[in-house]
DNA sequence: AAAACTTTACAGGAAATCCCCTATTTTCAT
DNA sequence: ATGAAAATAGGGGATTTCCTGTAAAGTTTT
């Protein structure tokens, strides 16, 4: 019988080191290779050809979603899957984009990537449970407005979004940037009638989260 | 021979899986329960009194800095290890402060892992090579200015914060907790002293530095 | 038991934000 | 060049936060 063979990225070594150990137990399943940073990962799989490349999104050097990316379109044959902490909906979206057949949560079960590996083996997609939910929730609302519109700030307010993300008062802004504070002031409503958010800590938020700031 | 009884918690399942077979196959090591969430972990840990108790930093509900504070305090002997993803100086130090007796990171070797559970059992301390240096860096520095202090913030304060943090006005919280607005007022303006923040943005991004809100 | 800290609560005034509205100038694409 | 969007600026009032105090009741520590 043909074995799978997997690769692993992932940057950190214990959990690699414990994933070759365990599914190299299963008969079916081989880990052919590893690497620690997406570089790496890159020029291995690129020589071992593996059925299947089980890849962390936070690795070093090139991510896990451009790997990705980049595997899609050099080399189709081999299959993709992400095995990472982040469930949310962005990152998700993102591998999709990426062309990855599989994405598993690093607190699933072990099982579940076992099953992943072989379905995605198999030429089927694989999601966790816990992802699928984002997946049909984008394809309904794909149809009931044409996708998600967020309505792009300008220039201007991004900058305003910035420095009030970094605690400036509406003061502050409009004598850094020699603005009247009424025009700060309306720059601020648009910005948060634009985004939906509802108040300062809102808008903080989401400069963090759209890496506008870092926390 | 008595085996080291070990007690893991972790919101990734899969290498809470993974350690508890491989540590298990070690001769001295005896993986007795495990978590997934820090409430979870501190009920389990006080009724399984394990030797060593291996914990993430980032866990849901009650993080692992502040379950080893809370370890250390009501069951030192139960002896704590960080395994954690986080490489800063400021994890660092602040794991040292709740009274640590070792820091692995995720991406060392797990023979890193077993030697650091071994050395804690024997009452030792461990630290990963990579974050020593900062220990060293630190300890000099203490005598150049006598060390950081971080005045303290109460529960209620803590959980004020949270909210805060969350988007909630004053109005909002007095009406969740009960409370007067004054009270949240007060209590608002104590945190932001304690925690020498200038306005609601420095306090949001305390609040996801700190880890008390996700991003 | 005394001391120290925490939680609760309030007052009053200054500062800042929020909200709803209007309005001019500039910029940019069709 | 013409209209749309962006950037600028403002009025005025309601609401909220910020700051600086005080203080009582309860809890923990010493």
């Amino acid at each position: 019988m043909e074995k799978i063979q997997v690769f692993l990225a992932d940057d950190h070594k214990i959990l690699r080191e414990s994933l070759v150990i365990l599914l190299s137990q299963k008969d079916n399943i081989q880990v052919i290779g590893e690497a620690g940073d997406g570089q790496e990962a890159y020029r291995k799989i690129a020589e071992l050809k593996p059925d299947v490349a089980v890849l962390d999104i936070s690795i070093p050097r090139l991510n896990g979603l451009d790997l990705a990316a980049r595997l899609r379109s050099e080399m189709p044959e081999v299959r993709t899957v992400i095995l990472t902490m982040h469930k949310t909906e962005e990152y998700v979206a993102k591998a999709l984009c990426s062309g990855v057949q599989g994405y598993v949560l690093k607190d699933n079960a072990l099982e579940e990537l076992i099953e992943c590996i072989e379905k995605v083996y198999n030429g089927k997609m694989f999601l966790s449970q816990d992802v699928t939910g984002f997946v049909v929730d984008g394809f309904i609302s794909s149809f009931r407005d044409g996708g998600i519109q967020t309505e792009a700030i300008s220039t201007r307010e991004r900058e305003i979004l910035q420095l009030l993300a970094e605690g400036k008062t509406n003061r502050d802004i409009s004598e850094e940037l020699n603005l009247s504070i009424k025009t700060v002031e309306t720059h601020r409503a648009n910005i948060m009638r634009k985004l939906g958010l509802r108040n300062l800590a809102d808008l903080v938020l989401y400069a963090v989260r759209n890496h506008i700031i870092q926390p």
